[in-house]
This record gives structure tokens, sequence and C-alpha cells, in this order.
DNA sequence: ATACATAGTATCAAAAAGTATACTAATGGA
DNA sequence: TCCATTAGTATACTTTTTGATACTATGTAT
């Protein structure tokens, strides 16, 4: 987490927010489940350059949070997927927002270089 | 800043995005600045909990991301205002949203306990 | 019989981030 | 005359975060 103390006032409400949606790759993650249920596995192959303990780390705090969902299968060998939880469909408009704007800012530094 | 390198494909402008307003205090710092230009120890005294070394860290890379508007007047005791650049104020609906979800948030963690 | 796949955990080391503290200049006020 | 103010910077230190690596279980495929 980038951090998780808000003793500011007025404005803090947006650290509160970026607290939950601002951790490392925790961004990508929530883009990819808004568009489906994914395994474990499937999202390192959808983010390589995450490290396993990495991606367990961060999937864990969202679920922790009530963001997203982990149903684990009883079987061998293990299936675990996960989900939108209700209250992380909330962040839908904010992550689809966060898209755009990174998009089209890429593609300003992109025009810059 | 959380982090700076986006080597992941789809969904990697989420990201991008959160890598230049997901820094410690970032948020804060522009939801302040959306409403009013401000000095630096105005913007120490608005958010006493971050550190002097922090607080220029942040503006500074605010800055040189585009972001903000640093003005300096040769003056003693110095003046530097801070303020929103235009690209910085293309960022205002998601600032704003972020803090109306971290509102409605901070109120559910508050009932919950 | 052996190897691979799954979804992790444990441990240690390394790197990054953040904190505390002291320091600067020139001016205005008590 | 002495102190406070401004907007920082420099240094050393501590804490947190991240990475690399090895390890687990068991069922299926070769």
């Amino acid at each position: 987490m980038t951090h998780d103390v808000y003793d500011c006032n007025a404005g803090c409400p947006v650290e509160a927010t970026l607290a939950l949606i601002g951790g490392k790759w925790k961004g990508v993650i929530l883009y990819h489940l808004l568009s489906d249920t994914i395994r474990f596995n499937e999202l390192r192959r959808l983010m390589p350059d995450v490290t396993q303990r990495m991606l367990t780390k961060q999937l864990r705090e969202l679920e922790a949070d009530g963001l997203i969902l982990r149903k684990v299968y009883p079987e061998v060998p293990p299936r675990v997927e996960y989900s939108m939880a209700d209250y992380g469909l909330t962040l839908a408009p904010i992550i689809t927002a966060l898209q755009k704007w990174g998009t089209e800012h890429l593609e300003r530094v992109a025009e810059e270089a």
C-alpha cells in the first residue's frame, strides 16, 4: 500500500481512495477484472512483469478491502477465481476514467519524444 | 512515485495515470490546488503531517509532469506559488470522483466500526 | 516413472522510500 | 539587537517495500 493513514483534513478522501486502488498494479488488476472473472495464473500471464508474490499480495489487499472476490475450488490442481465484488464495481467509472486519461497521456508523451 | 515503468499491455494506461497522481499526498495536493493558488507554506499548514522534504518532492514531480505550475517571486523572504497547469486541470473530473468515492467510503468504514 | 500444472508460502537480501535534523539567505518587527 | 519568517537543500538514518529463490500438494499427461 502506498500509505494507510489519512490524518489530514480536507481532501483526504482523495487519499483514502488512492490508498485502495493506488497500490502497485492494483489499477491494472481491477481493470482486467472489470471485464472478466480471472484465475490466478491467467492474471499472471496478463501481467508477466508482476511477481507472483506481489500479485498475491495485491489481490489479498483488494479482497480485504472488499473490492474483489476470491473463490477457491477444492480441486487439484487448485483453482482460484478472482472477480469484482459489488463494492468494487462502484469504482468502475473511476477505473474507466483513469484508463481513458492514461491512454491520452501516453499518446501525448509519445508525441513529445 | 509509486512506480514509473509500464511494460504491461492492456490496462496499463490505468497505471500510467496512477503513476502521476498516486504518489504519496499528490491526491490531496491536487485537490487543494483545484480550488486555489497556494504558497508553499500554506500547503504545509493544510497538510501538517507531510514533511517539508516530502512536500517539496511531490510538488516537483507534479511540476515535472506538467500538472502544476511553480511561480517563484524574487523576494525576501521568498515567495513561491503553486497552481494547476492547464494539463492538470484535465484531471479535475478524476480528482473530484476520487474525492466523492472516498468520502462515501470513509463513511462506510466509519459505520462498520 | 517422470514431468508439468496450479496457487500459493517462506525466507533472505536488496533497493526504495520516508523521517529527522540541521543548515541557508535576507528582511521586517519587537 | 535578536528573533521569526520563507522556501527550500543536505546529510544520515530507519523503515518499508520489493525481488529472487526455493519449496509445498496432488492429479493428469507422457
